[in-house]
RNA sequence: GCCCCCAUCGUCUAGAGGCCCAGGACGUGGCCCUUUCAAGGCUAAAACCGGGGUUCGAAUCCCCGUGGGGGCACCA
């Protein structure tokens, strides 16, 4: 059994998910992890669909698998949509394989036929249940002598096929995170392997297939480890050499207690989070933000520096820095990483991912209009959906704030009006109209005005820009232009004049 | 009920017997910068689950307890 976790041999790995709901988090951090180790090694990355339960799969569950595969920056070398050596990559298309395998197992007395309804079986496990035992298969069928059986699987009996777990002694398996798990072989049930309909359960299928597609290295999660002693029965049946395994720990949710729950799935979503990949894109996280994150989610890398992009994660990424124990969702983190990303993007790329946000905000822009303004809203922003918000003024006809809005603090809405008349016959003679030559002229009304700069500022702010919080001012009236500009003081004195004399903002 | 896993600041974690009266990051408080909001800089508070061992010495090793998590299907 290869015991080096850190060996720099090319490994093969796969990400085997079943195709029955939503991407989320944990399946797209182990599949980061799979594909980190297949590129840090130089090895094989591949995917395998696992679809032997035709009642749950999920044809829009695959489609949503590969484009969140593939938006967090993955790709792969084998797989259902691009083939490789050992096709299929849809579990459902081996059932053959699997059919061989099984009747292997049986020829070598390591399986036996199953005649147990299950109705049957759920009777015997209430029963047990009842009497505060672990729930499993009474062995009924286990002595069957297999001529007899096979004879009534010729007869067109309905049957499966199932483990024969050896009763004495004890198995050890070996997980990478842990160490040696040892199980007494009396707690390993007879699982099935070969349901009525013929297919394949994950313990058969998954591990023939890991063997036949020299799998080295299996990362999966944390629940599977349960059943890493039957896992290992079944390779030792078979012959065959293990692969290294590694259990990635499951998420808890952000208390800490206990993993989310679809309650908690669903109020996430209603405050703008949510565990799902095709969400966190809608909301407008970046696949560097949250790949960076779910990255340190279970792995660390120990100098001190917590950004990465992909390529930094190929590098530094090493097994021995996983950690097994299970760690809860920080969203606020979650949002640390995006603003990072969102700030490390050249401006160029990022006008060009602000589009369909500023699309879906309605506004009908393309990248080069949102060329100039990228500057100034870059490190304001921590999500791109609120790049619409902030800078979203920039491309309204009107900007029509509340006359309220546009009393100055501590002033009177004609004061208000006189300082805004008098800034804009400034505006309105400047020989450049750019951010740098209309400050010190707007400062310097303000000093004569015996107003604070930020008073006078923040009714140049509202009138211009309709928002209370804005980029900065005069960069975005550079923008803006001085001609609407002109036009928007305009309309904000008349606002404030008609609302009347000596009112004072609230 | 039975089996398995995990256990350092609120959260993610560093720590593989002395380097630790425990380091970093997020978040939180304060200060600086500042026209709003951010970003940035500085700074503060904040943890080794409990009890027994082993050892000259334990956050680190062992045992027990407690807490948390996972599993016990003809689902994966």
């Amino acid at each position: 059994m290869p015991k080096n976790g850190n060996s720099v041999a090319p490994a093969r790995v796969r990400f085997s998910p079943s195709p029955t709901g939503l991407t989320h988090l944990g399946s797209a951090r182990t599949a980061l992890y799979n594909y980190l180790f297949a590129r840090k090694t130089g090895g094989v990355f591949l995917l395998r669909v696992e679809d032997t339960d035709q009642k749950r799969y999920d044809p829009a569950a695959e489609q949503d698998l590969i484009s969140s595969l593939k938006w967090i920056g993955l790709s792969w070398d084998e797989g259902p949509d691009v083939g490789g050596p050992h096709k299929p990559y849809y579990q459902s298309q081996r059932k053959e394989i699997y059919r061989k395998h099984a009747e292997g197992l049986i020829k070598k007395g390591k399986a036996y036929y199953c005649f147990c309804s299950s109705e049957e079986l759920k009777v015997v496990r209430e029963a047990q249940q009842k009497r505060h035992e672990q729930p499993h298969y009474s062995g009924k069928c286990r002595n069957i002598p297999v001529e007899v059986a096979e004879q009534r699987v010729q007869a067109g009996e309905s049957h499966v096929v199932r483990f024969k777990t050896p009763k004495k002694g004890s198995i050890t398996a070996l997980d990478l995170l842990r160490g040696e798990i040892t199980v007494e072989n009396s707690k390993v049930d007879d699982m099935v392997l070969l349901k009525s309909d013929g297919h394949a359960v994950y313990h058969l299928a998954t591990m023939v297939d890991d063997h036949l597609m020299q799998i080295t290295h299996v990362f999966r999660g944390e629940e599977w480890l349960p059943s890493l002693p039957l896992h290992a029965h079944i390779y030792e049946a078979f012959g065959w050499q293990q692969p290294v395994w590694v259990h990635l720990s499951v998420f808890l949710k952000p208390s800490g207690k206990g993993k989310m729950s679809k309650r908690d799935t669903a109020e996430a979503r209603l405050t703008g989070k949510s565990i799902f990949m095709k969400d966190l894109a809608d909301m407008g996280y970046l696949p560097e933000g949250v790949t960076n994150w779910i990255a340190l989610m279970g792995w660390s890398y120990d100098d001190h520096t917590e950004f990465f992009t992909m390529k930094d994660l190929i590098e530094k990424f090493e097994l021995a820095k996983l950690n097994p124990s299970p760690a809860s969702i920080d969203f606020k983190k979650l949002d640390h990483f995006n603003g990072l990303h969102i700030r490390a993007l050249p401006q160029k790329e990022l006008a060009k991912r602000l589009v369909p946000y500023f699309q879906k905000a309605g506004y009908h822009v393309a990248a080069g209009q949102l060329a100039p303004i990228v500057p100034i809203i870059q490190t304001r922003m921590t999500t791109l959906d609120e790049g619409p918000q902030l800078a979203g003024f920039f491309f309204k006809e009107e900007v029509k704030p509340p006359p309220e809005m546009l009393v100055g603090k501590g002033m009177t809405a004609a004061d208000s009006a006189g300082a805004l008349i008098k800034a804009l016959g400034i505006i309105e003679v400047l020989p450049e109209f750019n951010a740098a030559s209309a400050e010190e002229p707007m400062r310097a009304v303000a000093d004569e005005l015996s107003l604070k700069a930020g008073q006078l500022f923040g009714i140049l702010r509202n009138a211009v820009t309709g928002q209370e919080v804005s980029p900065p001012l005069f960069e975005s009236m550079e923008i803006v232009g001085r001609d609407t500009v002109i036009a928007r003081l305009q309309e904000a004195i008349a606002a404030l004049e008609t609302m009347g004399e000596g009112r004072k903002a609230a």
